[in-house]
DNA sequence: CCAAAAGTGTTGGGTTTACACCCATGT
DNA sequence: ACATGGGTGTAAACCCAACACTTTTGG
């Protein structure tokens, strides 16, 4: 019995309107040309963290991940051909101004239209990204997807591309900003040849995962102020 | 190498006011006579969930486990002394009325007032406490604490204990019944010598976990109604 | 009738969406 | 000037906590 393999999902919310994920071409026998995530063994000196950025530093050259989180483990005694392989899943996110340079055999593909995948990775990336879009509500995840600077138009494309569904540049401004997640920078971004007002640059005023909208309903006495003492332990 | 252990935190809202876990002497030599979570090692044709259903089963006679959840993988080169052991960690839950007949050599133990722990498993442990904190709040987890039929003050009492602070029975209710998660069985019980009116009881609408308050901020356009289309996937 | 426990009405604060309106720039 | 984006003001909806008040029972 193989002991453990990390798939990462790797995944930047496009330009376009996408949210793609790397995928590898299967060289190998079991499923052999279907798409799979890059992951690899764990090492007996390493912890499943570790070992996911290994495998993507060394196989993809992926070595910008902003952040990393683990979605849990798939163990189902037949979920790869031949003795079982378990699997600790996880999701790994970069921002969308970053391309690195990937092997010949993968390419980014959109999460909304998979092609056909090996053993169960489609269904580890719809997980990974129901988690994402679970996150980018009550944290600042979207640090991770955006640029160190931008303008509120374009993180309004990655949100909505993340997401699925078109969001509203004022509101997308707002609440970040009530929950101290948005600075601005003072810059301001100059208008495309058609014209417009100048667009303010900002940027996450964190580059760690934080939980912003801690959203305890039975929650204690509440002390302090502000949306105020909503307590919550983050989730994972 | 060990390939997998999987430590159960079975969990039991009890009635004076505290949260208890169950857990387990050690008679063996790593960290001999501190206490340990129930499991176990993987066995090739299960999966971790039915593993530590089976673990739990089979040592601590722990058969009414009333919602199981993965927390996450504990991996961690030198959490465990010699050869590394990875270990895939569980919640589950047992509802108040239910008192297993567990071996001599475990008991319950609070979990705001923990004794030494072997290996990283107070680590677990209050990971597995932040995990049910953060659910009580967006799902209807509660249905895995509380008996089949319950008044609100008794549900109170588990959810104050669950929670660490006092939740208000006014709240409690109208929140659980918005939410379509509490329902009247028409029946009531008795008061006590003291008097009073006596309680309706009430059940849980579902007993699986779902999400009773889906908190997506940015929301799609919303066509329905109540408190709508807010919309986010469980975070498991 | 009084105390005790349960349940309902009402108010106020906080958050978010939707939409109208003003601002700055290029042609 | 006008079109094109960008940004702010404001109103309506919703949810939740707190507290007062009513209901139902035992002594």
């Amino acid at each position: 019995m193989r002991c453990a393999t990390h798939p990462g999902v790797v995944a930047s919310g496009d330009e376009p309107t996408t949210l793609r994920v790397l995928l590898w071409r299967r060289a190998l026998d079991p499923h052999i040309g279907r798409w799979s995530l890059p992951g690899g063994r764990l090492r007996p000196d390493e912890d499943v963290e570790h070992s996911i950025r290994r495998q993507l530093a060394e196989k993809v050259d992926v070595k910008t991940l902003a952040h990393v989180e683990q979605l849990g483990v798939f163990s189902a005694p037949a979920r790869v051909p031949g003795p079982r392989v378990v699997a600790t899943a996880f999701l790994g996110l970069i921002p969308s101004d970053v391309d690195p340079v990937v092997p010949e055999d993968t390419s980014w593909h959109d999460v909304g239209d998979l092609p056909r995948t090996a053993f169960d990775h489609q269904e580890i990336v719809l997980h990974a990204r129901d988690r994402l879009r679970a996150k980018l509500s009550y944290t600042n995840v979207g640090f991770a997807l955006a640029p160190a600077e931008f303008t509120v138009s374009a993180l309004r494309q990655l949100y909505s591309a993340a997401l699925g569904y078109r969001v509203a540049a004022t509101n997308l401004q707002r609440v970040l900003t009530r929950r101290g997640a948005l600075v601005p920078t003072g810059r301001t971004a100059s208008p495309g040849r058609s014209g417009g007002r100048p667009a303010a640059l900002y940027r996450f005023a964190h580059r760690d995962m934080r939980v912003t909208d801690p959203f305890a309903v039975f929650r204690p006495p509440a002390p302090a102020a502000g949306r105020g003492s909503r307590t919550r332990g983050g989730t994972a």
